[in-house]
DNA sequence: TTATATATGATTATCTATGATCGTTACAAG
DNA sequence: CTTGTAACGATCATAGATAATCATATATAA
């Protein structure tokens, strides 16, 4: 996208919702603070919107609302430290295989601003997260759309990956469980994966505290599948060593 | 191809887009970037477009900046009334295949409110135009994001395609010409379209009529492989003829 | 023919846009 | 008020785009 293209659409954002933050910005468009500083200087100098610590109102908006910092998302605290220690984990270049999931979406807001990647993902939400960001080469794996997820399976997305041997796989779960080991509420995202599992040399599973010791309907794969669990402070120490013993990985968000 | 010519071209190619980026015009007109800089300066210095970092933009993208990708039709009247041709012929619960491009993509938001469907598509901002939809079953193709039209390319869309056989494929294309029959500017996504045409019972051409008598970079497809042609009432009666002597059916909306 | 003009592509030094770093400044919670 | 945190602006490095220059090929004029 060219500079003139994306303050224009910048302006535009701003005046959609009266107000927009930096970092909000910067995450929107995919380039760094830096540069949506430089951005809404230019357009404050121009005179078609204010600057305001922390981010940019409309001029109509000027005495409205001065203070829209503190309007953070708390819900999905867990999610995002989660999806920041999975970030760590992901060396430029590499081909990352993103399940779709709340937190593999966080995952996927993590990568807009970072190095180039190859990014699989069946998850169409994440693939409209991620459409403009030009490091990356984006891959679908094709299949039918599931609306209650936004996620796509069936035999299309198990051919497509079967295809392919992606480094790292990131696997959203409903439910983790020593003995059940991973499970999902729906048939054809277990299938979908257990074909992702099958295409990855490194499997990580991303999973918070509120999903542990639980099962659901379809069985995806037994702990032992799993190299790396990355979950948050949650989890009990019982079932820690447990998963410890079984030769997983634990990483503590 | 004469100096005037190519930046009367280029021109248009800027305008239909609202946007062109150097390399890309480099690439579609086969000439150096340096001979698209030197263009683009001169239609600069005429007030036909302005230039940026990298490309050109049209006059009329600087200032009002509809949702990104909706407004970049120059010929959005004809291709309306293409699309609602289009829709005509499609029945009740068959399986359509929609290409990716802006005539197609016309006609998917005709399907959002009709009988029920099966959909496929390697058109991303076809399934995000379509992702809520609910009498609608959506498949899509899979494969790689191109960020220029945002459709699935490379060998997963192709394998993707040839697993199925749907009952009506509508074709996009930028280039219709008696002889050299369908072109498209990038080698990728003539394959795609080739495999579109290996997996459908019937192949049906949008085209408008800025597109006819036109070839470009990539060929797809002879004339004789489109079952039906739908344009507009632009069209040439000679070229009307010459399609019709072909075994082309035209439809004229 | 020869001479000149024009268009083009290649080369390269320069410029622009961007991201990262870091010391400074503003804000809000004590 | 003080203080910790986050945003800020200045500065710098770098990749990529640009403009200037030159060589060449083709078209035009003499």
């Amino acid at each position: 996208m060219f500079t003139e293209e994306r303050q224009q659409q910048m302006l535009q954002y701003v005046q959609e919702r009266q107000r927009a933050a930096v970092s909000e910005l910067s995450e929107t468009f995919g380039v760094s603070e830096a540069t949506v500083r430089r951005d809404l200087k230019e357009l404050e100098e121009a005179g078609l919107l204010r600057r305001t610590h922390g981010g940019a109102i409309t001029r109509e908006a000027v005495g409205v609302e001065p203070s829209f910092l503190e309007k953070r998302d708390r819900f999905a605290d867990e999610k995002q430290r989660i999806a920041k220690e999975a970030a760590c984990l992901i060396e430029k270049n590499e081909i990352v295989l993103l399940d779709s999931g709340t937190t593999t979406y966080q995952l996927a807001k993590l990568l807009k601003r970072r190095s180039p990647l190859t990014i699989v993902t069946n998850s169409h939400q994440i693939l409209q997260e991620l459409q403009w960001a030009e490091h990356l080469e984006l891959i679908s794996t094709g299949g039918t759309v599931r609306r209650e997820t936004l996620s796509l399976v069936g035999p299309l997305a198990e051919r497509g990956l079967s295809m392919m041997k992606v480094d790292k796989l990131f696997l959203g779960t409903n439910g983790l469980h020593p003995e059940e080991g991973v499970t999902t509420p729906h048939l054809l995202e277990a299938q979908v994966k257990q074909a992702m599992i099958r295409s990855a040399k490194e499997v990580v599973l991303l999973c918070d505290h509120s999903k542990l010791n639980k099962t659901t309907f379809a069985k995806v794969c037994p702990l032992s599948a799993i190299d790396t669990l990355i979950t948050d402070r949650g989890i009990s120490a019982d079932l820690l060593d447990q998963i410890k013993n079984d030769g997983t990985d634990v990483i503590l968000a």
